[in-house]
DNA sequence: AGAATAGTGTCTCTCAGACAGTATCTT
DNA sequence: AAGATACTGTCTGAGAGACACTATTCT
């Protein structure tokens, strides 16, 4: 019997689970989305599960996003595959980490339907590095390496905004330019000058102009757009 | 006893698996390391191996490195896990594929070395669509999704070759302006100008000149540059 | 000398950043 | 009318593509 073939039978296998990276933009700042562990002492942990043996990886962020954040269909991307042997304390865990992106509304309702969720803000110190804050005002204490998740998920959310419309993810149905840049800087973490900016977003066809325009404003109402 | 605990123990695992896109650049073709799987008739596959309990997933790369492809330390990155249940027919295989590059001797070195590896150009079709080509001129059948795997390898690089030096990684430790032109043509698959290439090479200070020139050319001897 | 390639100078076009200006709405 | 914000026109500088030119080596 070839080597190969018996690999797949005689070795210890690990557990394989999914962590879900669920970022949105409220005032002008990113969140993310964290839940509580118990079993953890007063720490958060990224919503995640286990692949179960018959079920695909997909299927299984669908089913995290659909139970555990209440937040079917959102988009989703893999970011990372993480495998340290000592990364979960419990057991040998690998974990195919993914980042999803909702619109903050989406996320709030999901807050308020378990007490076991928040959201968190992420503020980013001048060397970079980010800190998850309670909406107390604390700083969470995040369960395994959910730290360097959270921190790729950023960097790779940074990295996809300039080439694609990865943005409109995180916003409503219909939005103004203002909000979609204020999602970008909250994202970046920098101010951006906005005739450059108005002239990428509408020269890319990422969208379009609807015709309508906002309502209760204090002053003059700008135009909404949507996905084009 | 909480559901999560339960789960490490109580559901069946699956198998976890390293999958390896050892990519190289010869004769202004892209070229793919592949492996023949007499277990699975005349087809052939990307060097791999399973992540056994104790070990990481970087230390199972490099094991597959060294023990499979013979080329240990070269750059490798990780590209994207594949965790489809039907994947590989002998089983619950979940593989994470990585993605490595060097430059084409040491390739082929590890080809004369074995006699069950090879090195399969691969061939871009108008639409896109990737073929790879044994040396006797037959298009490879890959083993299980290992095409979908490879398709993927090769837009990434792609898409790193504009931002990063990654290019460097599949040439020798001295090298020409114009191979490492001809390296980034053979992996965008189309022709670029000449001095817009010099001066982006050379601004963005990714490679030294050395002041040594090739020798052994029928014509004038280029400069010899080097990683800086 | 001629051929082939290495390497450079210049023009243009596109695009992002910056600034200032006009338009339109609410109070 | 005043004030605030939406939206636009224009200038400028950086960078990529195209082209032509010079430089150097071998036959």
């Amino acid at each position: 019997m070839p080597p190969k073939i018996s690999s797949l039978t005689d070795h210890e296998r690990p557990s394989v689970a999914i962590d879900l990276v669920l970022l949105t933009v409220r005032d002008r700042t990113l969140h993310v989305l964290l839940m509580r562990r118990p079993d953890q002492g007063e720490t958060w942990a990224l919503p995640g599960g286990f692949v179960r043996i018959a079920d695909s990886i997909e299927a299984t962020v669908e089913r995290v996003l659909r139970d555990k954040a209440r937040l079917p269909g959102a988009f989703v991307e893999q970011l990372y595959t993480f495998g340290a042997p000592d990364r979960d304390p419990r057991g040998r865990v690998i974990s195919v980490a993914h980042y999803a992106l909702a619109p903050a509304e989406r996320l709030e309702d999901a807050v308020c339907a378990s007490p076991d969720l928040t959201l968190a803000a992420l503020v980013v110190a001048p060397d970079g590095a980010i800190t998850a804050t309670l909406p107390d005002g604390a700083a969470a204490t995040l369960a395994f390496d959910h730290g360097a998740i959270l921190a790729q998920a950023v960097q790779r959310l940074r990295g996809k905004l300039d080439y694609t419309a990865v943005g409109l993810e995180l916003l409503p149905e219909l939005f103004t330019l203002r909000q979609l840049q204020e999602a970008h800087e909250a994202i970046l973490g920098a101010p951006l000058a906005k005739p450059a900016f108005r002239r990428k977003m509408l020269d890319r066809g990422f969208l379009r102009p609807t015709g309508q325009f906002e309502t209760g404003g204090a002053y003059r109402p700008a135009e909404l757009y949507t996905r084009g």
